[in-house]
DNA sequence: TTGAAAGCGCTAACAA
DNA sequence: TTGTTAGCGCTTTCAA
């Protein structure tokens, strides 16, 4: 590999003068970079971006920890992230935490060995008791899930009002026993616990009951789990009309486990979900969801990290964004 | 930051010592090492990533080019990459090509810039012509896609016989007009082509006529191409009773259009994918498929790279590695 | 407008 | 077993 020296000599000028033609500085005569570029062509020269990092104590590159990319919304949302970070001269890295909290908290104090400008974290299994760990010296927003109170910047899902339009949706097209399929519900602010609320607000607006046999909670929320789940709330007659699953995964395995056992959707059930993933519009029944417009939290994630890197001085000043929602009709709760 | 020549005299020793101790080297007295350690937790040290790259001419992050992360399959690839990488302790940086060319050949020149230890590969646009494109002086795999002859390490999916073997179920559950959904055919190894070769096979070995009508060549392979081109192929009277979807993206959005047009699945027309992505199993009806066991795909790319990392001469044997695939049955072809 | 010197933080090679 | 020296390739600073 040609380094900055060998294109100086090739060049007949100091290495100063080759840095000054790659990065565009204004103080070199025109007859100078020609002569550069030029030798830069012959030798086929790369910048080291090793070098350069060193120096610069900046890498362009982010972290991005995520549960995984092998699941339709978080894939969706790492794409765009990418996407983003692109256009702001940045590389994304991905570290996938399994939603595990030990992994969010090591992605948090791994970004600390200066690899990555930033990072972009979406928590899950961490909760406000860690917020401390959001005390790192380098940037970090905190992206859609877990509303934690941090000195980080924070992209979020309006959750518990989307959630409430979800479920007042069910209410509207006459179903009286809605079942919610979500995460543990507690006083963290989780997305289970957040769209819970907005579920248990709707119903109260409407004056129905909250039967806390229709909250159900689940392990994992993957397909597997939700069709399962969906069977046996059939089959020990639980008795429900309506079902909001805080996930679109959630939901298309709650569509696969009533065609299972033969329940209608919509006619006898009518479901919703929650992230407007690619393929909801596509399956059998085509799925009701919330549209959390991912594609502007992502835009938003990175720029508000790119904002930071680079500022000597970290803001004080937080910012948080939260996104709109849309309410997307399909076939799954009768069109 | 504390850096190692503040730790060095944090502990009393020589920086040099300090590196021994962060890099396990043995040569390290018991009661040194430990002073060593305490010095670097009472200092909150952490190495330089940047620093150490630039002199072992390593960086530790692998690229990884794929069409897109947010695509069923391309997702559950680079999952199943990123938890490989993670144990030869590499990380994955993503680079979306969209599947076109030039973002393909991008990626190859890109990482020269030594930022990666090498790349992986899935290369959708670009060709054999291309071939002198790998010819760089890092590791590259290539994944899955295009064989083309070079000079690299391949991991490939068995195109040709899988699809022969999907064809064949087909025709074993009783159709004889058997569509194909496919990109472009031609003579370059590509997905496409390949598959279309099983799929001729398949038809030729059971002795029924190879309808050019039947091969609907797709400008995408989304699911919303693939639901119009279903309609489309059901309203024209083309007249089919199976089709092969070369990918299970484009097999679920068949699986959209044809109920769109009341058409029944698997009573009229059966339909098979390829790919086995996760959803696969919960569409109503589920869907037939190939698995291609990306999982060992993912694993062996990983593997095979991380072997050529770190030597001086890249050897010039090549490893071709093809996995197994399996035929899964499911609803959409009768069970 | 150009260049010389210095050094980012680390580790290979060698010396003690 | 420990330390010294040198240098990876680049850019900041300052001088010419």
């Amino acid at each position: 590999m040609a380094t900055i020296q060998d294109v100086a000599k090739a060049a007949g000028v100091s290495a100063m003068t080759v840095s000054n033609v790659i990065n565009d500085h204004p103080n070199v005569r025109r007859a100078t970079r020609e002569k550069v570029l030029e030798a830069m062509a012959r030798l086929d020269y790369r910048v080291n971006l090793a070098a350069r990092n060193l120096r610069k104590g900046r890498t362009g590159t982010i972290g991005l920890a995520i549960p995984g990319v092998n699941s339709a919304y978080y894939g969706e949302l790492a794409a765009a992230i990418v996407a983003a970070a692109v256009r702001y001269d940045l590389r994304v890295s991905i570290e996938q935490t399994g939603a595990l909290r030990e992994n969010e908290l090591a992605a948090l104090s791994l970004s600390r060995n200066r690899l990555y400008d930033g990072l972009l974290l979406s928590p899950v299994g961490m909760g406000s008791a860690h917020a401390e760990w959001l005390n790192v010296d380098y940037p970090v927003v905190i992206l859609g899930e877990l509303i934690i109170e941090g000195p980080v910047d924070h992209v979020a899902m309006p959750n518990v009002d989307a959630s409430r339009a979800a479920t007042r949706h069910l209410i509207d097209r006459g179903c009286r026993r809605i079942a919610i399929l979500c995460g543990p519900v507690g006083e963290e602010v989780d997305v289970s616990s957040l769209r819970h609320t907005g579920y248990r607000q709707a119903l109260e607006d409407a004056g129905l009951r909250v039967d806390p046999a229709l909250t159900q909670t689940m392990e994992a929320f993957t397909m597997r789990a939700g069709a399962q789940r969906a069977r046996e709330m059939v089959e020990s007659g639980l008795g429900f009309d309506g079902a909001f699953c805080v996930t679109d995964t959630l939901a298309m395995g709650v569509l696969r486990g009533l065609a299972d056992v033969e329940v209608q959707v919509p006619e006898q059930v009518k479901v919703i979900g929650f992230d407007n993933v690619e393929s909801s519009e596509f399956l059998v029944p085509s799925l009701s969801t919330i549209d959390p417009d991912h594609g502007a939290m992502a835009e938003r994630a990175v720029a508000l990290l790119a904002r930071r890197i680079g500022q000597a001085e970290l803001p004080q000043d937080r910012e948080e964004f939260v996104s709109h929602f849309s309410l997307v009709v399909r076939e799954s709760t009768g069109g």
